[in-house]
DNA sequence: CCTGTTAATTTTTTT
DNA sequence: AATTAACAGG
């Protein structure tokens, strides 16, 4: 039986139950087995607010599936009555498992997701009462930007003194805090600085509603609109949703806390999960003050706090409250352990950047290749306050011949490639959308250029039509005589994918792989091959077919959509997530593509040291940690020493990566490093003076008074000063990063140098050359017209003769 | 219209 | 150091 059987079958056997309620108690001990005094409390709490302050490693996720568990199975709460918010998807996601584990596939019945999921799905629903088109577009950073870019020359503002990303940020700020355009400008007055961004703001709002699409922020900023002001929607969420829980609640900005309140009013049963020693978000508008005055907001609230740490040695936490205990405001909290002392923390000041990597490589080789320890590269992540010092500690490790994966940087999604490919989709299935078809139209370049690109803009806002519009009749037009049969050219090709699309005869990654193939994005990146470029188009092509294999997964998950309709437990909502047909499958691929950046999956038993900043870190544990570049200036970085409240929450996200250690922590500097490529002399990390002495041992120098380097002390080369530093060199460490399977294409290519081949338009042709790519080879084919072509063999549907 | 060059500019990150 | 935006020449 696979999967998709033993699903629909075990929604039809928990049906019945789910309708009377009545669902036999799951096994009550089951639920409190192993909780201490203060979890199970929580987990068994009944109605009004709770706040539970949890610490780092206090079993807080436990401690929320398992309530959501003991609610539906112990209070007959039905499972669509429960709303549980997480801070991204991934988290999501692994509540969504943990939960399905306890209560069976009841679970997918419960609204679990971010903030901007749930509000979505809402926003859909009554886009009309909001004045938008029921298909209104999610934008991302790019388009955002571009639009900001074009408020600035419309309204003439000097692009220097009101720098688009600073801008865009403002108005961003403004949303979260619930600031309207109009209310801004109010706000604003005569201030010359001000009152310029409230115009870029209401000029920016005006271009998104005509556009019908919305900004991340919109979502939230919409959704508080549609609950405010049409009480009959508000009622019905209110409603609906009788148990509410909100993770990571520190992290929530002002939007979202509206949106709790609102939301929360009625049953008043709101559970928010958080620790104010972990807010490190607030450079996005994340509020701490939403956690600091929970009990003020919520009157007659419980709270809990889970102090007891199961995560790290003494050691580990001594450090960590040490350091924190330096923040002024926080809610009183001490993180404890039954676990033993532990080993001393590792404090490391290095002469340079290189001497740290060399050093940290060599540590890790030690740890793992030590005969006593259970100790493999998986548990072992290095962390980092900025992602620019992935790449010295890179070259070390690679040097040692360890394994490892960065993990952050550029998100899939954000890739050029991908987006290129995602903007031809976007326009086909919406014609309308200008921004696309300019993000696509020069890719590949087609001999239209920037001057037609302003004289179509120009046109389209005259004649009030789209862009594509233009093209397709660009020869009424004398302006664009020039170009005119190449945007016909354009337009015709655009009509014709969305042809196919409406033939709706393809799955989608068969769809999508040919517009792949059609729009020449393909042959692009496979006529770089080869030439010397900054991004390895072999890569590229690679994205291109895991963008495939994505799509794949994608439609396999909407069966399971499938299967809980069966079961009836789906809401309104996601009705339309039911179609079949190829365009709404496309739509509801698209939107996943912009709320969804992590395709990065990270197998959690794949062997390989992890780094990453300390911001991803977060929620994650690892055996033993690298902290690197534990300097002032760096962390705390040099733009955040200027202000009490930049300080402290530097100082909280040093907390967050100390307590990520389980059994044991490195804190390095280096007395000299390239900074913004310049060599600087930076003092130890006042957070690494914070910790107790008798936590530490320290070696290449004190922690204190150990400002800028000194002269005569470099170390020397090719030498170590520390024993047991190998020389380098050893091995080339294989590919990091895993081939992705694609089941649709993983059989092996069988073509070969000298094979003779037919191509359905160049004809038969021998090939010269063969090079394999990504499950695909790029192929040199020397065809009988004596041509030469460079083709990606299974796109180019080459038949061996 | 395209492409190769110089000049300028640097957090953290998810949605 | 490295990426990206503005710029000039083919």
């Amino acid at each position: 039986m696979d999967l998709f059987d033993q699903i629909i079958e075990s929604a039809q056997q928990s049906q019945p139950q789910l309708q009377q309620h009545r669902r036999p108690a799951t096994d009550p001990a089951r639920l409190l087995a192993g909780l201490n005094p203060q979890q199970a409390e929580a987990v068994q709490h009944g109605e009004g607010p709770l706040l539970i302050l949890a610490g780092a490693g206090s079993g807080k996720t436990r401690v929320i599936t398992h309530r959501i568990a003991w609610l539906v199975s112990m209070r007959g709460v039905r499972p669509s009555e429960i709303l549980a918010i997480t801070f991204t998807n991934k988290a999501a996601a692994e509540m969504k498992s943990r939960i399905e584990d306890l209560v069976g596939p009841a679970s997918l019945a419960m609204w679990i997701g971010t903030f901007h999921a749930m509000m979505l799905r809402i926003l859909r629903r009554f886009a009309a009462l909001l004045g938008y088109d029921r298909s209104f577009t999610i934008l991302d950073v790019d388009d955002q930007q571009k639009i900001i870019k074009s408020c600035l020359t419309e309204l003439n503002y000097d692009e220097k003194a009101f720098a688009p990303k600073v801008v865009h940020s403002q108005i961003s700020a403004a949303k979260n805090a619930l600031t309207g355009a109009d209310q801004y400008a109010r706000e604003a007055g005569q201030d010359f600085r001000l009152s310029r961004i409230a115009k870029v703001y209401s000029l920016y709002q005006d271009k998104l509603k005509k556009s019908n699409s919305m900004d991340f922020d919109d979502i939230l900023y919409e959704a508080v609109r549609l609950l405010s002001d049409h009480p009959e929607v508000l009622a019905e969420y209110q409603d609906r949703f009788r148990y509410i829980l909100v993770d990571e609640y520190q992290d929530t900005n002002h939007a979202q806390y509206r949106l709790v309140r609102l939301l929360s009013d009625r049953h008043r049963n709101l559970c928010v999960v958080g620790d104010d020693d972990q807010s490190i978000y607030s450079f996005r508008g994340a509020n701490i003050q939403n956690i600091l005055d929970f009990e003020k907001d919520f009157k007659g609230c419980k709270v809990i706090k889970l102090e007891q740490n199961y995560r790290s040695t003494a050691m580990v936490l001594n450090a960590a409250n040490a350091v924190i205990k330096e923040n002024k405001g926080r809610k009183a909290k001490k993180l404890w352990t039954s676990s033993g002392a532990g080993e001393l923390i590792t404090f490391l000041r290095a002469e340079n950047h290189s001497e740290e990597g060399r050093y940290i490589a060599a540590e890790i080789n030690r740890l793992v290749t030590r005969a006593d320890s259970a100790c493999a590269y998986r548990d072992i992540a290095v962390l980092y306050r900025l992602n620019a010092l992935s790449r010295s500690l890179e070259s070390a490790l690679r040097e040692q011949g360890i394994p490892y994966r960065i993990f952050g940087g550029m998100r899939f999604y954000d890739r050029k490639e991908i987006k290129d490919v995602l903007g031809y989709l976007r326009l086909i299935l919406l014609p309308g959308d200008d921004l696309a078809l300019n993000r696509i139209i020069q890719v590949p370049r087609r001999g239209i250029g920037d001057m037609t690109l302003e004289q179509l803009a120009f046109l389209a806002a005259r004649e009030g039509k789209s862009q594509l519009a233009i093209c397709a009749e660009a020869a009424v037009y004398p302006e664009l005589q020039r170009a005119a049969a190449r945007l016909q050219a354009f337009a015709g090709q655009i009509s014709q994918f969305r042809s196919r699309l409406l033939a709706n005869d393809l799955s989608l990654a068969e769809y999508i792989e040919w517009v792949e193939s059609e729009s020449g994005l393909v042959q692009e990146l496979v006529d770089q091959q080869g030439k010397s470029r900054l991004d390895d188009p072999v890569d590229r092509i690679e994205n291109l077919k895991e963008l495939l294999s994505d799509a794949l997964e994608f439609t396999a998950g909407r069966q399971e959509l499938r299967a809980l309709d069966q079961a009836g437990g789906l809401a309104p909502e996601d009705q339309d997530l039911l179609a079949e047909d190829l365009p709404s499958v496309l739509a509801s691929f698209l939107e996943r593509a912009a709320l969804y950046a992590e395709m990065d999956e990270d197998r959690e038993n794949q062997d390989y040291v992890r780094l990453m900043t300390i911001h991803s870190a977060k929620g994650l544990e690892f055996g033993t940690v690298f902290l690197v570049g534990a300097e002032e200036g760096l962390f705390p970085g040099y733009r955040s020493m200027e202000n009490e409240a930049d300080i402290e929450e530097e100082r909280r996200l040093a907390y967050v990566a100390i307590t990520r250690a389980k059994r044991k922590l490195y804190i390095t500097t280096a007395r000299s490093r390239l900074v913004f490529g310049q060599t600087q002399n930076l003092s130890v990390s006042r957070f690494a003076q914070e910790i107790p002495s008798q936590c530490l041992e320290e070696i290449g120098g004190s922690r204190f008074r150990d400002t800028g380097a000194e002269f005569g002390r470099s170390a020397q080369a090719g030498g170590s000063r520390f024993p047991g530093m190998p020389e380098q060199n050893r091995r080339i460490p294989d590919l990091i990063r895993p081939a992705a399977p694609n089941p649709r294409t993983s059989s092996p290519i069988d073509l070969r140098k000298g094979d003779t081949v037919r191509h359905a338009r160049f004809g038969s042709g021998r090939i010269v050359s063969c090079e394999p790519v990504a499950g695909d080879a790029i192929v040199i084919i020397e065809f009988e017209s004596g041509e030469r072509k460079r083709l990606l063999a299974r796109m180019a549907n080459l038949e061996k003769i």
